[in-house]
DNA sequence: ACAGTATTTATCCAGCGGGTTAATTTCTTG
DNA sequence: CAAGAAATTAACCCGCTGGATAAATACTGT
């Protein structure tokens, strides 16, 4: 009795705390880059003290390094839960844009601390040991669609995986990390349902079209109609 | 005589001061972003100092604003000087593909920028009404571009002219974007003469085989030899 | 030459922000 | 249950940074 009967200020959760406190880092770094992020908000999202941050991590710039860590962990785990080597190659290419995209718009902080990492020319990822190890399976992937896909006489041509891959990316990063300036640009919402739908066929149409040689709207998800009428709203 | 011999400490010059201090402006928040710009760097930069910064442009934020709506006067500028309506319609477009990543490779800032100022959603460009005026020529002249070539054939199909506007952006902003962090990922230099030109041939051989349903390697600058080896150093 | 204005300089300051110190509380273990 | 180790808290430090003030200097029209 004499032992329970005081009420604890607190409990200890080294584990826990660590993981709030990366995973507040992780929203704050997104939302500010490095320089603007600020270690209080970051101590006061997590339910901690400021102090507990340099106790588990040590700095600012390890804290933020962490992050990075961690996020490249997380995308490569989920890539390599995708295996599309048995699918058809055209399949296959379809289904690496589709996750790609999707991943990007459920792990929007993931676009921004990259480019926030690019800002700083990745010198921070120059000096982790371990994202340096962590290849993507998606090349080695790549590849061997590519050259199933040429055989079989569904591609044209075999396209280098590194470029496929960096374009694909690309098709979806800077669609979501610009969306903000774009839709000022364009005047029109890119994040609407309708838009990002749209989006997400004309990147499969593209590619599949470029490796195929087959027409690009026969490889939209649905309503191909929309495709048919180019001229479309005013700019 | 009596009039000019004593020696003058400074002369004005508030157009040069101006102008200095935003291309010192310029420098500082592509390098460092908005948070991580230091308004004294900026003043040294310029060869002022830094009560001039406030009185030319006001505080830290409209001076941000002002640089940022440089860079896109300036490449709007650049677009307008392009004329590519009287090429045909797949010429049009490779030579909108390779001023797009020239421009990019010329103005590195103007990607860092951009990047900054999505990281703030649009925050300072949509109180912009400059920049808001200042529409891209391009995609109207894509729209005509891709409209002549489904008429003349060489083209299988009519893209939403801001898709592919987006699209050919994408191919060129995040590959240089980006290349401090995949260069670190691949192991291979992304900015070595030899990638450059490689990745300019793959993006125009990517979209113009989307376009015609034409074998991508033929649209390769030079050297397309490269492009029949599809089994390239392993990564 | 003189008065008034535009431009530039030198200096200051209040608050913010990363980091530290030392004390306090909880857990572990013999 | 005692005592040391681990985890957490509260309070403070101080350099830096954006911004402000006022004085000095250059230009302009009369």
């Amino acid at each position: 009795m004499a032992k329970t009967k005081r009420i604890l200020k607190w409990q200890r959760d080294p584990e826990g705390m660590r993981l709030r406190i990366l995973e507040a880092a992780k929203q704050e770094f997104a939302a500010h880059g490095l320089a603007g992020a600020r270690v209080d908000r970051i101590a006061a999202k997590a339910g901690a003290n400021k102090r507990m941050l340099y106790y588990h991590v040590g700095n600012k710039e390890n804290l933020y390094l962490a992050v990075l860590e961690g996020a490249y962990e997380k995308i490569r785990a989920e890539e390599r839960g995708l295996d599309l080597e048995h699918l058809d190659p055209p399949e296959a290419i379809k289904r690496l844009i589709e996750f790609t995209w999707n991943y990007f718009l459920r792990n929007p902080e993931f676009l921004a601390l990259l480019n926030t990492e690019n800002l700083q020319r990745a010198r921070h990822l120059k000096r982790s040991t371990k994202v340096k190890s962590l290849h993507s399976p998606f090349v080695e992937m790549i590849r061997t669609v590519v050259t199933r896909g040429v055989e079989s006489g569904d591609f044209q041509v075999a396209v280098d995986p590194v470029q496929l891959y960096i374009s694909i990316a690309a098709l979806a990063f800077f669609y979501l990390s610009n969306s903000a300036t774009l839709s000022v640009i364009f005047g029109r919402d890119l994040l609407s349902q309708q838009a990002k739908q749209e989006r997400l066929d004309h990147m499969v149409g593209l590619v599949l079209a470029a490796l195929t040689g087959k027409s690009f709207a026969i490889f939209g998800r649905n309503k191909p109609a929309r495709l048919r009428v180019p001229l479309p709203q005013t700019v």
